[in-house]
Formats: structure tokens, C-alpha cells, sequence
DNA sequence: AAAACCTGCAACACGGATGATGTAATTAGC
DNA sequence: GCTAATTACATCATCCGTGTTGCAGGTTTT
């Protein structure tokens, strides 16, 4: 569906039109092709011949971002790697991920489009995580996983505004992983047996 | 600024159309001005006479929304009430207008304009309350407070997210609070002195 | 080197949104 | 209730973004 024997140049001329469409959109969301295609350095019309329309630029850019994103999750071992670790390290590669690709991963996606399966995928696996980690204790059996999914979600989110691409992933993840499970609340004294 | 002797059918008008642009825009950022007269029930260059542009009225909804968040929080006394009270209502009055302001309150503030001075008086009352917590014991001496805001604002965001309108404020206010202090992981055994 | 392909440029038609104008209706103040 | 002012409405002119087409020139592929 992506590839269909695409010359090289051509290919790179897709590439550079995505990664425009992000930067440009992210700024301003009704930015027009115009400003779009000067960002990457193309004619608009060159736009219009890869992406029929407004729509189209824009699923492609939500299902590339969210195929992404769907590498970074899996390259966390979601499901083999013990629940912490992986929490860390998923955590960690997709906030590389949404960094650079905020704007499309915020794009609402077409119920049916191959985005939208995707987005299914990447819940189940968040979802997956989260059961793996409660099974092992480190969150409350009581807890709703979906609440705590969403509260995951949201930290994520948050990491991201107010990170002027200064701290590396890890620290966020760090402290990301840390609010969620412990919250902001007094830690218990160290000295507990 | 707000009131210059206006008509009281016009003032109405201001009002409808102020609340009209919050639903529209809410649903379509991008959406005409067209759409947004026919929502207030009033002719599109009504709107027109009152705000010069799109961006005057959006400055007018983003100053409006401001100051019904302000008396939110005022409502709940942040200075005066114990903290975990004040924290409660000041949560649950918050929920309610975010839910009917959403989007004049996610609005970007031009820098100068009253809404942002506004918002910076919002994040002042949201530090100190959050600093007499500190202080009570109910947040970690060393966690970083303005952490802790952001993380809170985002659970706020995420609440008004999944919530179709159903849940009361208060129980959601209540699974705030919670999550921001203690987070997801394991309570601590109740029979603990 | 030839063929196939891609790109930029220019011009075009189209639609929708914007903003201003003159006229009819409604209101406030007495 | 009456008058004068103010408001709302319908119409119009204009602009901006979109999407399309044709062609000339350059690049990749074979």
C-alpha cells in the first residue's frame, strides 16, 4: 500500500512532504499546501500529485507516524521483558517518537483507516503492559487499568510540552514511571522493613 | 473593556455568540463564522460588527473563559481552606468549566493580552495551594512542585477527555486527587499504625 | 544512450470565507 | 405610546486556498 515501485527521488520527495506537513502543521493546523510545500522544498503542485487531497496527506502522515510508534512499543519487548523494564524502556522510545511526530499522532484517526487499527494494536499493547505489571504487584489490584492507561497517556503528553527538547527520554521516563505508580505524595519512610 | 454601555440585546447577542463559537470551534477548530452565527441564532455580520476578525473574537472568548476560571478557583479558597479541601472544590469547580470551556481555555494567550495575565494568576494560585500541601505533609518535601502542576492540569485534561459528560465532578475530582498523590501503585496495608 | 519517470512552472476554474454597504426592524428613554 | 437611535439582516464585491492540466527540462533506471 506504501511502496508501489516508487523511483528514489520520488521517494525522497515523500519523505520531505511528511516530515514538512509535521513541522508545519504542528505550528499551525490550517497552515495551507503552500507552506507546506515550501517547507520541504517542493512545488505545491507536487504535493497534490502524491496526495490527492488535504485528507489524504494527512492519513498518510497519521499512519506513518503510527507505524512508528508501533516499532517503539515493540522494540520495548512488551510482552517478554519483565513489566518495569519494559514500562521504562517503551516509555522512553516512544517519547523520541512523539516528539517528533506530536502533530500526527494527534490526528483524529478515520475509523477503519489503517491508522486507526493501528492506534487498536498500540492500546492493546499499552493495556497488555499494564495487566503484566499489576499481576506483579506494582500496581494496586483495585486499580482501573484504564484509568491508569489514560493517566500513562496524559504524563506522556505533558513530558513533551513542557520538554524544550532539553532532558534525554530516559530521565523523563524515569520520572514519568515514578508519578504513575507512587504519585507526588510523601514517599514512605526508607527505614520500613 | 468588556462592558461600554451595550445594549441589553446586544450584550445577549455577545453572550450567545461567545457560547456559540465554544461549541462550534470545540467540534471544528476551523470552522466559518457562518457556522458560528447560525449555532448563536444570529446573522453572520451580526458577529462581524461585534468582532472585527476571528482573532478579536477568539481573544474575547479566550479572556471570557479565563475569568470564569479564576472565580472556579476563587470559589474554592485556595488561600484560606486546608489544602486537601481547597484541592477538592477547587478541582470539581475547575472540572465544570473546563467541561463547558474547553476549548477558549486550550486557546494559545497572546502574550500581554488579559487572558494571559489571567493565566498566569491561575498558575500562581495553583503553585501556592500546591506549596501549603507541601508544607501540610501531603506532598513529598522533595518533589518538584512545578512538576506536580503540570502532571495535575494534565489529569485534569485527561478526565474531561473519557468523560462523555456522564461522572459528577466530585468523583472525579475525588480520582484526581488520588492518582496525583498516591498514583497507581500497591496502598500500603490499612493496618499500618 | 534511450526510455521512463519525476519535478517545476504557469495558468486556470472553482468554492468558500471574509468584510463592507444600505435598508428594515427593534429597542431604550421620555 | 412616541421618537430617535441603534441593531440586525440581505446583498454584494473581493480575496485566498484548493485542485487540475499541459508542457519543458532534468534525473533515474535499464
Amino acid at each position: 500500500m506504501s511502496d508501489k515501485t516508487l523511483r528514489a527521488d520520488a521517494e525522497r520527495s515523500v519523505r520531505a512532504i511528511l516530515e514538512a506537513a509535521e513541522h508545519v502543521l504542528a505550528a499551525d493546523p490550517g497552515a495551507s499546501m503552500e507552506q507546506i510545500a515550501a517547507e520541504a522544498g517542493v512545488a505545491r503542485t507536487t504535493i497534490h500529485r502524491r496526495f490527492a487531497n488535504r485528507q489524504a496527506l494527512t492519513d498518510a502522515l497519521a499512519t506513518s507516524a503510527a507505524r512508528q510508534l508501533v516499532k517503539a512499543i515493540d522494540d520495548g519487548r512488551p510482552d517478554t521483558a519483565p513489566p518495569l523494564v519494559a514500562m521504562h524502556r517503551i516509555t522512553a522510545n516512544v517519547l523520541e517518537v512523539k516528539s517528533a511526530w506530536a502533530f500526527a499522532l494527534a490526528l483524529p484517526a478515520e475509523p477503519g483507516s489503517e491508522a486507526s487499527l493501528l492506534q487498536r494494536d498500540i492500546n492493546d499493547s499499552c493495556a497488555l503492559t499494564l495487566r503484566r505489571a499489576q499481576n506483579d504487584g506494582l500496581i494496586d489490584e483495585k486499580a482501573d487499568l484504564d484509568w491508569v492507561r489514560r493517566v500513562y497517556y496524559a504524563l506522556i503528553g505533558e513530558s513533551l510540552h513542557g520538554n524544550a527538547e532539553g532532558a534525554d527520554p530516559d530521565t523523563l521516563a524515569a520520572r514519568i514511571i515514578d508519578t504513575l505508580l507512587r504519585g507526588a505524595g510523601p514517599r514512605p519512610s526508607r527505614s520500613a522493613p
